[in-house]
RNA sequence: GCUCGGGUGGCGGAAUUGGUAUACGCGCCAGACUUAAAAUCUGUUGGCCGCAAGGCCGUGUGGGUUCGAUUCCCACCCCGAGCACCA
C-alpha cells in the first residue's frame, strides 16, 4: 500500500491537467443546442491586496470549484473562469504606502494571488483571465461609459457631493458607511466639486421591480429594495404670502400621506432649499424679518456634518421664518413657515408639509415650538362587520400621585383588566368620563384634558355575543381624594378595584386595544401614524386613509409621484489609479467624447500620482498628456483628468470572461446568447448595495443598447459566510490570528482543506476556523485512501463480514443525496452522507464498482487524491470527466423497514416490517409486540395511525 | 424604529409533505496496540431519577392546533445583518 503523500499527488495533477488543458472551456457551434447544456459559474473575483489571501478567502472559490467540477461531470458545458478587479483607491493608497508604481504593485500583488490559488487545484480556465487595469480591457470600460455619456446618462455637475479629506476624492453614496468613508474612515464632507454623474435613478424602477425575478438570497434582495427605496406620494403645491404685500409664490412638497393634508399646521424648508436661498439674500431684504437669524441657522447646519445632521436621536432645531406665511392648500388657512435641519435638502423636494398629530418628527418638532396639533386620523383597530352594536364610550386614565400608579378594573366575572370604560350620553367626554370613574370605582376626580383623538375598534364582545364597533375617547383625570368613597355592592360583586404602575398595566390588561390612552399619556404622545378614518377633514371626513390620499391631492390640484432613495452615481475620483474617462473639453465645442477608435485613452505612466486634494486629479498636472486637440474643430482642447470609481471595471467584467480577445466588441453577440446569463455567482454580501446594483444597471444598459441578451446578469447568487479566526474574530493582522492557506495545503494538502472548508458548516453562514476540526477531514481523506489502497492490493478481494450487495441501497440514496446536496450547496450535508457511506464500506467487502463510484462523488471536494486513486484503479481518462454516477430510483428504500410503535405519541417499541407491508399487518404487528402489549395491557385502543414505513401510533 | 435572517448536546451542526430529535464531524471518557507517548483502531457520550429493569424531562420562552410539533399558528425574549430624520 502506498503512503498518502498529499503534496506529491497534488503538483503531480495539477501539472498534468494543466499540460492536457483539462479545464479548457470551449464554445459549441451550435449556440441554440450549446444553449441549454452551458453553465457559467462565477466568482466575485478577487481585489489583490498586498496581503495574499487568508484561509477564508477561497471558500466561495472551492464552493464554485466543487460545484462546476459537478457540473461537468454532468456533461455541461462549463465556463469557470477567474481574473483581478485593481484600480482604484486600496491599491492606490497601498503604492502610496509603500512607494511602489501602483501598476508594479498590483502586478505583484495579482502574480501572488494566482500562486495562491493555483496550489488548492481549482479548474479555472486560466486562458480567458481578465485584469481590469489592463488597457485591452479598460478600453472597454471606457466604450461603456461613451454609450452612456452618448445617451445622457452621463452628465457634468458642480452638485455638492461627498468628499472624503483623507483620500482627497468625491464619493459615491454607497462608498459611505455611517457617514464615513468606507476606505479610511473618515468623516465626509459636504462638497461642491465638477464631477461626472451616472443617471443610475433612471433605471431605479426597473432595478427594484426585477429583483422578485432573482433567486438570490432574500436579505440580499431586501437590502437593494431599502437601497432603492421606493415611496409613493404626492405633490401639492403651497401658496405663500408676505406680509409686506409682495408677489405670492408657492412651493412644493412631496408627502406620502396627503389623506393628512387637513392637518398641515406648518410648511418647513431645509435650510439649502432654493426659497431659503432667495429670501435671505441681498437682494430679497425686507422678506424676512428675522433674515439675518435664517441665515445664521442656515449657516450652522450646513456647517454639521452628515451624521450629526442626521442623528434621529438629537432634538430638532429650527427657525421661524417671519414675515411670511403658507396657506394650507385644503383648510385655506394661514400656516407658519419654519426652516429645519431635519429636512433633508435632496429627497423629495426638499420641503415638507408638517402635520404634527400624525408624524413622529413633525410632532416632536411641533412640542418644541409651539406648532398647533391637529388630529385628522382615527386610528381604526379590528374588522368592520355588519350589523355592529355602535357605542360611543370613554376610556379614563387615573394616575395616583402618591405612588404614580394608575388606576385599573378587574372584571370579576371574565378575568378582563381593563381601565374604567364607560359610555357616553349626551354630555362631554370630560363629563362622562369623571362620572363613569366615581360610578365604577367610588373615586372623585376631575378630568383635565383628552389624550388625542378618538379611536375606533371593532370587535366580537364575547359576553353579550354580538359585534361591536366602539368610539372611544381616552381622557386623563386627576384624583381630587385618593380615598375611595362606598360603592354599591352591585359593582363591588362587579369589579375589583387594582392600582398598577405601567409596567405592570402592560402587563396585565387582557386587551391591547385598552393600553392607548395609557401609552398616550405616559409618552407624552398622541401621534398617530397609522392610516385610519379621516376626520375633522371637510368633505373628505369619513374616507380611509387609502382612499382619501388620492381624493385630497386631486382636490388641491396636487400630482402623485413615485419618488426614491437611490442617488445619481458620483462616478468621478479625483485620484490617479483609475480608468481615465474618455471625454475632451474644447474651448470652442464643450465636452466632446474621444473617438471609439482612439479608445483606449491609455493612463499616463508618471512618477508622481499623489492625490491633489484640490478637487483636481494628479492627472491634471501632466500638461502633456492633458492637452490635446478637440476631435471635432481640431481646435485646442484639454482631456478629462477625473478617473473611474473602483466599481467601473467590475461592472462588466463576466461579459469580458465569455470573449476574452475580442479586439471589435465587448464581446461577440453570439458567444454572448451562448453563455448568457450567468447562472451561478458566488461572493460575499458586502457588494449587495454596490457592485451587486451597479453591475445590474449597466447591464441593463447594454441591453437597451444591444450587447447583451438578458435583462439581468446573475440569475442565482449565493453568498459565503464568513471564515473568522480560531478566537471567533474577524481574521486580521491586528489581531493575529490569520491563517495562510499556503500553510495548511503544505502540511495537510489541498484536498484536506477543500474538504474542510466544505464541511465547516452551511456555505452561507459564518464560522470560526479551527484546525482541530480540520483534522477530522484529514483523517477520512486518509480513510477513503485506506480503503481503496488496500481494495486494489488485495484485488478487490478484502474479506470482511458481510456483503457488498448489502450496500445497494445505501450506494443509490448517497448518489442522489451527494447530487441534490452540491445542486443546491449543502456541501456538509453532502461531505457527511459521504462520510456514512464510507462507514460503511470499511464494514464489508466491496467492489470495484463501488470504490469508484465513492472515489467519483468525492472527486469535486479532492479533485487530486480521487484522480490518484482513478487512475490507480486502471482508468486512462481523468475522473474529472468522467460521467457523474447515475442512481436508480427504485433501489432507494431497503427491503425491510424499521416502523416506530408510538402509544399517545410517545415512542415505545419499534418493529421491523417488509416495505411494502399491508397496513393492518402492520398494525396488528405493532400490538403484538411485547414492549408495546405492556403498555396496552387492560387499555382500551379508541384509535390507530399508520404512516407507511414509518410509525404506528396507537391512542389509548 | 422598520425590514430580512437565525436560536437544537461541551462545540460545528443533521432531521423528507408534521412521523424514532441530536445524523456526520470535533472534543471528552474508557479499552486495544506500545516500555511510554503520538498516530491508529474499538466502544460510550442530551439532562434528571434509579443498583437495575425502567421512567420522566428535553430543539429560546409562554400559549394554541394535532393521534403526533424542531417543523404549522399566536404572543414574547435574545442574537446577527441591512436600512434609518427618505416626509
Amino acid at each position: 500500500m502506498k503512503q498518502y503523500d498529499h503534496t506529491k499527488i497534488e503538483k503531480k495533477w495539477q501539472k498534468q491537467w494543466a499540460k492536457k488543458k483539462l479545464y479548457k472551456t470551449v464554445e459549441q457551434k451550435s449556440v441554440d443546442t450549446a444553449k441549454d447544456k452551458k453553465c457559467y459559474v462565477l466568482d466575485m473575483f478577487p481585489y489583490p491586496s498586498g496581503e495574499g489571501l487568508h484561509v477564508g478567502h477561497p471558500k466561495g472559490y472551492i464552493a464554485t470549484d466543487v460545484y462546476s467540477r459537478f457540473k461537468r461531470m454532468q456533461g455541461f458545458n462549463v465556463l469557470h473562469p477567474m481574473g483581478f478587479d485593481a484600480f482604484g483607491l486600496p491599491a492606490e493608497n497601498y503604492a502610496i504606502k509603500n512607494k511602489i508604481h501602483p501598476s508594479v504593485a498590483v502586478q505583484k500583488n495579482i502574480k501572488r494571488y494566482k500562486e495562491q490559488l493555483e496550489i488548492i487545484g481549482f479548474d479555472y480556465d486560466w486562458s480567458r483571465e481578465v485584469d481590469t487595469t489592463d488597457s485591452e480591457y479598460y478600453r472597454w470600460t471606457q466604450w461603456i461609459f461613451l454609450q452612456l455619456f452618448k445617451k445622457g446618462l452621463a452628465y457634468e455637475s458642480n452638485e455638492p457631493i461627498n468628499w472624503c479629506p483623507s483620500c482627497k476624492t468625491g464619493l459615491a453614496n454607497e462608498d459611505l458607511e455611517d457617514g464615513k468613508c468606507e476606505r479610511c474612515g473618515s468623516v465626509v464632507e459636504k462638497k461642491p466639486i465638477r464631477q461626472w454623474v451616472l443617471r443610475i435613478t433612471d433605471y431605479a424602477d426597473r432595478l427594484l421591480k426585477d429583483i422578485d425575478g432573482l433567486n438570490w438570497p432574500e436579505s440580499i434582495k431586501e437590502s437593494q429594495r431599502n437601497w432603492i427605496g421606493r415611496s409613493e406620494g404626492s405633490e401639492i403645491s403651497f401658496t405663500v404670502e408676505f406680509e409686506n404685500g409682495g408677489k405670492p409664490g408657492s412651493i412644493p412638497v412631496f408627502t406620502t400621506r396627503a389623506d393628512t393634508l387637513f392637518g398641515a399646521t406648518a410648511l418647513v424648508l431645509s435650510p439649502e432649499h432654493l426659497w431659503v436661498t432667495l429670501a435671505t439674500d441681498e437682494n430679497h431684504k425686507g422678506v424676512l424679518k428675522n433674515s439675518e437669524e435664517v441665515r445664521q441657522y442656515v449657516a450652522l447646519s450646513k456647517k454639521k456634518t452628515e451624521i450629526e445632521r442626521t442623528d434621529t436621536g438629537k432634538e430638532k432645531t429650527g427657525v421661524k421664518l417671519e414675515g411670511v406665511w403658507a396657506v394650507n392648500p385644503a383648510t385655506k388657512e394661514k400656516i407658519p413657515m419654519y426652516v429645519a435641519d431635519y429636512v433633508l435638502p435632496d429627497y423629495g423636494t426638499g420641503a415638507v408639509m408638517m402635520v404634527p398629530a400624525h408624524d413622529e418628527r413633525d410632532f416632536q418638532f411641533a412640542k418644541k415650538y409651539g406648532v398647533p396639533v391637529k388630529d385628522v386620523v382615527r386610528p381604526v383597530h379590528g374588522e368592520i362587520h355588519d350589523n355592529e352594536e355602535v357605542r360611543k364610550t370613554i376610556s379614563a386614565v387615573v394616575q395616583r400621585k402618591s405612588d404614580g400608579k394608575f388606576l385599573f378594573v378587574k372584571w370579576k366575572e371574565f378575568g378582563w383588566v381593563a381601565p374604567v370604560i364607560g359610555g357616553m350620553d349626551s354630555d362631554t367626554p370630560e363629563q362622562a368620563a369623571e362620572r363613569e370613574v366615581f360610578e365604577e370605582t367610588g373615586y372623585k376626580t376631575k378630568a383635565i384634558r383628552r389624550l388625542g383623538s378618538e379611536t375606533e375598534h371593532h370587535f366580537y364582545a364575547d359576553n353579550k355575543k354580538v359585534w361591536r364597533a366602539r368610539f372611544d375617547q381616552p381622557v386623563y383625570l386627576e384624583l381630587i381624594d385618593e380615598t375611595a368613597h362606598l360603592r354599591t355592592k352591585e359593582e363591588e360583586d362587579r369589579l375589583e378595584l387594582l392600582w398598577l404602575s405601567y409596567e405592570e398595566a402592560l402587563k396585565q390588561i387582557t386587551h391591547a386595544d385598552n393600553k392607548i390612552g395609557l401609552n398616550r399619556f405616559v409618552k407624552d404622545t398622541t401621534v398617530v401614524t397609522d392610516f385610519g378614518v379621516l376626520i375633522d377633514s371637510g368633505k373628505f371626513s369619513g374616507l380611509i386613509s387609502e382612499e382619501a390620499k388620492k381624493k385630497i391631492t386631486e382636490f388641491v390640484g396636487g400630482k402623485m409621484v413615485v419618488k426614491y432613495k437611490l442617488r445619481d452615481w458620483v462616478f468621478s475620483r479625483q485620484r490617479y489609479w483609475g480608468e481615465p474617462i474618455p471625454l475632451i473639453h474644447c474651448e470652442r465645442c464643450g465636452v466632446v467624447a474621444v473617438p471609439e477608435k482612439d479608445l483606449p485613452v491609455k493612463l499616463p505612466d508618471v512618477k508622481s500620482y499623489e492625490p491633489t486634494g484640490t478637487g483636481e486629479s494628479p492627472l491634471a498636472a501632466i500638461s502633456k498628456w492633458v492637452n490635446t486637440k478637440c476631435p471635432q474643430c481640431k481646435g485646442k482642447a484639454k482631456r478629462e483628468t477625473n478617473t473611474m470609481p473602483q466599481w467601473a471595471g467590475s461592472s462588466w467584467y463576466y461579459l469580458r470572461y465569455m470573449d476574452p480577445k475580442n479586439k471589435k466588441e465587448v464581446v461577440d453577440p453570439k458567444k454572448e446568447k451562448q453563455w448568457s446569463p450567468v447562472d451561478l455567482y458566488v461572493g460575499g454580501t458586502e457588494h449587495a448595495t454596490r457592485h451587486l446594483i451597479y453591475a445590474r444597471f449597466w447591464h441593463k444598459f447594454l441591453y437597451d443598447i444591444g450587447v447583451v441578451s438578458t435583462t439581468e446578469p446573475f440569475m442565482q447568487l449565493k453568498n459565503q459566510g464568513l471564515i473568522m479566526g480560531e478566537d471567533g474574530r474577524k481574521m486580521s493582522k491586528r489581531f493575529g490570528n490569520v491563517v495562510n492557506p499556503d500553510d495548511v495545503i503544505a502540511t495537510y494538502g489541498a484536498d484536506t482543506f477543500r474538504v474542510y472548508e466544505m464541511f465547516m458548516g452551511p456555505f452561507e453562514q459564518g464560522i470560526a476556523w479551527s484546525t482541530q476540526n480540520m483534522i477530522g477531514s484529514r483523517r477520512f481523506i486518509e480513510r477513503v485512501w485506506k480503503l481503496v489502497t488496500t481494495s486494489i492490493d488485495a484485488n478487490l478481494s478484502r474479506q470482511k463480514n458481510g456483503d457488498s450487495a448489502n450496500l445497494e441501497v445505501l450506494f443509490n440514496k448517497t448518489v442522489k443525496k451527494v447530487g441534490e446536496d452540491i445542486q443546491d450547496f449543502g456541501f456538509n450535508t453532502a461531505i457527511s452522507s459521504l462520510m456514512i457511506l464510507l462507514n460503511a464500506m470499511e464494514k464489508v467487502l466491496v467492489s470495484k464498482e463501488q470504490v469508484g463510484v465513492l472515489l467519483q462523488l468525492l472527486a469535486p471536494f479532492a479533485p487530486h487524491m480521487t484522480e490518484e486513486l482513478w487512475s490507480a484503479l486502471g482508468n486512462k481518462n481523468s475522473i474529472h470527466i468522467a460521467p457523474w454516477p447515475a442512481f436508480d430510483s427504485t433501489k432507494l428504500v431497503e427491503e425491510k423497514v424499521t416502523v416506530i410503535v408510538q402509544i399517545n405519541g410517545k415512542v415505545r417499541g419499534q418493529i421491523v416490517v417488509v416495505k411494502d407491508a399491508n397496513e393492518d399487518v402492520v398494525k396488528k404487528e405493532a400490538q403484538e409486540n411485547a414492549e408495546v402489549a405492556k403498555w396496552l395491557w387492560g387499555q382500551q385502543i379508541k384509535k390507530i395511525i399508520y404512516v407507511p414505513g414509518r410509525v404506528v401510533n396507537i391512542v389509548i
